[in-house]
DNA sequence: CGGAATCCTTCTCGATACTG
DNA sequence: CAGTATCGAGAAGGATTCCG
């Protein structure tokens, strides 16, 4: 790993919007989730569907197309009756797989933490 | 007895659905963006503003409410005139800056091939 | 200066129906 | 099975105005 948090913040001037169209693909409603899913293993499009609770069809169709097209997933169709699609990480997607791993661990640590924030906010407003 | 399969699917459903409302907070648009900015030191309202380019004061209110409400920044209001409103992480919000550096190092280092993966892909249709 | 309130436009998303 | 097409409701977001 190269860059560091001062490098980060270096490149910012150039790159802010860049790192934040990026991160909009990322850090979008679904994708972190998706890509954690694909991590173990490829999965067929309704195995998503099913791991991913609360997304609807058009949605994880919508978040597989954009993580496809950034070269995150990559998409097999096996051309067989009935139909049959496999979506797996590729070796990018991989490498965002850590990651991810990192914030959804950092979510799970302090969940409660946040809970009770939330209360404590709501509570004196 | 041991939990059966829908217990356990169950909790990872629960699991999943709180990892993604938190991921919600920090994922959004721009959170992580001013999260990084208040990284270095705390910050008055306009310099964020300023800081983080394309956000509007709306939304940079509403995010600053947010965090605030997970007890990630804390707001202090000094009682001058004019007013002077400065934001700063709490260790809670510190301990997320590691993360987020992370996750934005990621895409300043992938930024290229995700862009030459666009690029493949638009072409391809 | 740091907002809150309002208006108005855009985008998102779920539900539904249909298809190769 | 794995989508696409279409529609409508609601949320999100920008611009503007006003205020302590």
């Amino acid at each position: 790993m190269a860059a560091n948090g001062a490098d980060v913040l270096r490149a910012r001037d150039e790159a802010t919007c860049r790192i934040r169209e990026i991160l909009d693909r990322v850090g979008d409603k679904w994708s972190l989730t998706v890509i954690s899913e694909l991590g173990q293993e490829s999965r067929r499009f309704t195995e998503l569907k099913n791991a991913v609770p609360g997304i609807s069809q058009r949605v994880l169709t919508a978040t597989l197309r954009g993580l496809e097209r950034d070269g995150l997933v990559r998409r097999t169709v096996h051309p067989v009756v009935p139909p049959r699609v496999d979506y797996e990480l590729t070796p990018l997607g991989r490498t965002l797989l850590d990651t991810a791993w990192t914030l959804m661990t950092w979510a799970l640590e302090h969940m409660d933490e946040i809970d009770e924030a939330r209360t404590s906010y709501d509570h004196a407003n």
